[in-house]
DNA sequence: TATTGTTATACTCTATAACTATA
DNA sequence: TATAGTTATAGAGTATAACAATA
């Protein structure tokens, strides 16, 4: 069937504006695009490094940099954790907070914006559907 | 309303599933994300560098570096526009359209089987709605 | 002068492998 | 021994700026 291509093409063609949003949207708040996943994530609480490396699906060695260069620009710090001298917390400074909350919300609303220039139907369909196929494809990920 | 963020996160989770996927995939078939991007676009004929730089929305600087390994990795080769003597055109090898044809099979084939887990009702919603939603997201981008 | 493409430089993101410190 | 994290190294992808060749 060629229409499995066509919504094979729509999906990659999705996936990419809204990678692109989100990245663009990330460089205007003067954050690379996976601080601006960094931030996001440590907005509900410090999370410890082996935590993050499954929530982002990253090696250690490249969450180690990854914190080095969001330490260096002011948006985390290392808190030691008083559990296990192994192992540290990332945190959100005030400044990454800040920046995290602003982000979180622009994103949100440049997102929910664009949805709304569909037809009404279309666009209730598609946030219908939306979280149940979320779900699948992220489940279905390694 | 607390449905804006949450529709605002699943099209975030969509949108890196698919990437991670579509990534994935391509280190499968031995090949750099970029490179399988740009060997898919590759397939329906040859195509200019500046006509690439649209196509991508990347800086000419960045397609160099792409196609010198792309080149290196005997993916694609550069050659002389008769009509114009600044310009190169770029095409797939024997090896390049084969692998192209190999990928883009399988990631049709892959995205359409992680659909077809949904229920029914959802599933054709979502495949109802989505060529609508990502020319909309797509057409947004700068 | 404007366009096409390359090169130099610098930064982010990624992984593998070897290492230290603690459990 | 196993786990948490860092460092060294290498490569992909990105942009800006300066450049060469051609239109």
């Amino acid at each position: 069937m060629g229409s499995d291509k066509e919504f094979a093409g729509s999906l990659i063609q999705l996936a990419t504006a809204v990678h692109a949003t989100f990245a663009d949207l990330s460089r205007a708040h003067g954050l690379a695009p996976q601080q601006a996943v960094l931030a996001c994530l440590l907005d509900d609480g410090p999370v410890r490094m082996c935590g993050l490396t499954e929530l982002l699906k990253i090696e250690k060695s490249t969450l180690s940099g990854l914190v080095d260069r969001a330490e260096k620009r002011g948006l985390v710090r290392r808190v030691p954790d008083p559990e296990d001298r192994r192992s540290i917390r990332i945190a959100l400074t005030d400044e990454g907070r800040a920046t995290a909350g602003a982000f979180k919300e622009e994103i949100v609303r440049v997102l929910v914006k664009q949805a709304e220039q569909l037809p009404p139907e279309t666009a209730r369909q598609f946030r219908a559907a939306l979280p149940a196929a979320a779900a699948a494809y992220w489940t279905a990920l390694a």
